[in-house]
DNA sequence: TTTTGAGTTGTTCGA
DNA sequence: GTCGAACAACTCAAA
């Protein structure tokens, strides 16, 4: 009698046991199962991981790998790249099935559509699931056919699609076949920072894994989810769930998440914050439809924009040097702990894109090195939204003025405070306006402007007039489907 | 096919 | 201080 040959559990995105489709339905084989994450840097190219990812991701596998081991499994870890290292795992181990959770990445569809036919054509099964998203991308339609391109429109028809079904529990035991293959050690794949080990901040404001990414739902819903329409704007108030890098890693689903709200029933503050994961779909519905997403400008015309080469402001911008408080305080947050409050993430992102007109994907580049949650489909719908040239974007009069955020979200400073400590001792009146603070204010907050923080680098209403000109004359230049034009 | 209504997140100006 | 209008037209989605 030969032995029944196992079953493969490639882990990608979804680095949970709970509600983990690809892992119960290898499971229910009843058959050994082998866990196995591939290194995959090579098959991403530019998308690969960010220094902060990396850090994540390092934590996030040891912790899978404690969850494995628990239920007497063990994970796998090879090199990439993946199509030799699946394939030699296959032939090794004499598995005759191969599972994964999709990924949408355009650079990852297709590597998987070609590593998939080739297992098959060898004679696996392969059989690719759903776990990162309420619905698939190809499932939302418009009535004509094609996708949307407007969010409440798309967020009304994915919700009415959605059946909220109980989330399927961690497999309790995963049976393994007689010893599982060898592979390599995590820490040789340093993934973590050393000389220097920047990730001091990093470990103070996060828990990577699934355990603690569940906690941090249960603690959001049983506390903060009832004043979230309320504080999710106010970057100095925990309002927010800080889910998101957990959801980049699937530690936990989307469909846990929306599980879990809708049980509790908090009405429309769960509403508000249940459209949030909306952006997110809606995010990686664009992707799916639209791959040039991260390069390239939906609204075709902006190609043509003349975006300033600036690599000093860039610098100042990301080192939180721009003399304006709550743009320096949000990329310090961002560098310090690997996150940044979303109403800041658009301040920011504003002030990069209307005040400095520096190109959207500068900006997308540095949150891609720097946030824990660095997700291909959010930071690149988003930095285009801001830029206007995206979907669903913000009209180009629509420039936020840093001081007036500041003083709206930020009203008695507390953010600021935190993060740009030498601003600290200034009144509430001047917290967001430094440069225009009383001689005397200064002095007593101990602050010389130009030598312990920057003056403004632009003035904030010649840049407003200076980026409405600009978006002014790229509207006459063709409009919308322009070919593009030389100068 | 044509028409119609609507569109996450803002700012400034003038009454 | 508060409020409404103007900012520009355009694209999308559905009737």
């Amino acid at each position: 009698m030969t032995k029944p040959a196992p079953t493969i559990v490639w882990f990608r995105r979804d680095l949970r046991l709970t509600d983990n489709p690809a892992l119960s339905a290898a499971a229910a084989r009843g058959r050994p199962v082998i866990p196995v994450f591939v290194l995959d840097d090579d098959d991403a190219g530019a998308w690969a991981p960010g220094g902060a990812s990396r850090w994540w991701l390092h934590h996030s596998l040891d912790a899978l790998a404690k969850s494995l081991q628990a239920r007497g499994s063990r994970l796998v870890l090879r090199r990439g790249p993946v199509a030799e290292a699946i394939e030699h795992l296959v032939a090794e181990t004499g598995a005759d099935a191969v599972y994964w959770n999709r990924r949408y990445e355009p650079w990852a569809t297709k590597r998987d559509e070609a590593i998939k036919s080739g297992l098959q054509q060898r004679g696996s099964e392969v059989r690719s699931f759903n776990a990162a998203l309420l619905q698939e991308p190809w499932n939302v339609r418009t009535g004509a056919g094609g996708p949307y391109k407007v969010f409440t429109p798309f967020w009304k028809a994915l919700r009415a699609q959605i059946d909220v079904d109980t989330p399927r529990p961690a497999p309790e035991r995963l049976p393994t076949a007689a010893g599982l293959p060898a592979g390599d050690h995590l820490d040789d794949w340093a993934l973590t920072p050393s000389r220097p080990d920047w990730a001091s901040g990093l470990r103070a404001a996060w828990v990577p894994g699934e355990a603690a990414a569940l906690q941090r739902l249960d603690g959001f819903l049983d506390d903060s989810v009832r004043h979230y329409a309320g504080q999710r704007d106010i970057p100095g108030v925990p309002g927010t769930s800080r889910l998101s890098p957990h959801l980049h890693f699937g530690e936990i689903g989307p469909r846990q998440v929306w599980h879990a709200a809708a049980i509790r029933q908090e009405g429309g503050d769960a509403d508000k914050f249940l459209s949030e994961l909306g952006w997110r779909e809606f995010s990686y519905h664009l992707l799916f439809h639209f791959p040039d997403l991260p390069e390239r400008p939906l609204r075709s015309e902006f190609q043509d924009f003349d975006w300033a080469d600036d690599p000093q402001g860039l610098a100042a911008w990301q080192r939180g040097r721009t003399g304006y408080p709550i743009v320096d305080a949000g990329l310090r947050e961002l560098w310090e702990t690997g996150w940044m409050h979303n109403r800041v993430r658009m301040v920011v992102a504003s002030f990069l894109i209307k005040d400095l007109l520096l190109p959207w994907q500068a900006g997308a580049a540095w949150f891609w090195d720097t946030l824990v949650d660095a997700d291909l489909a959010s930071n690149s719908a988003s930095w285009q939204w801001v830029a206007g040239c995206g979907a669903d974007a913000a009209p180009f009069f629509r420039v936020f003025n840093p001081s007036l955020q500041g003083t709206r979200f930020d009203p008695d400073g507390a953010y600021v405070r935190r993060w740009v400590p030498e601003l600290a001792r200034l009144p509430d009146t001047a917290i967001h306006t430094p440069w225009r603070a009383r001689p005397l204010d200064l002095v007593d907050a101990g602050i010389r402007l130009g030598r312990d923080y920057p003056e403004p680098m632009v003035d904030h209403g010649m840049a407003r007039e200076r980026a409405l000109s600009t978006f002014k004359a790229l509207r006459g230049r063709g409009g919308p489907h322009a070919v593009t034009s030389t100068p």
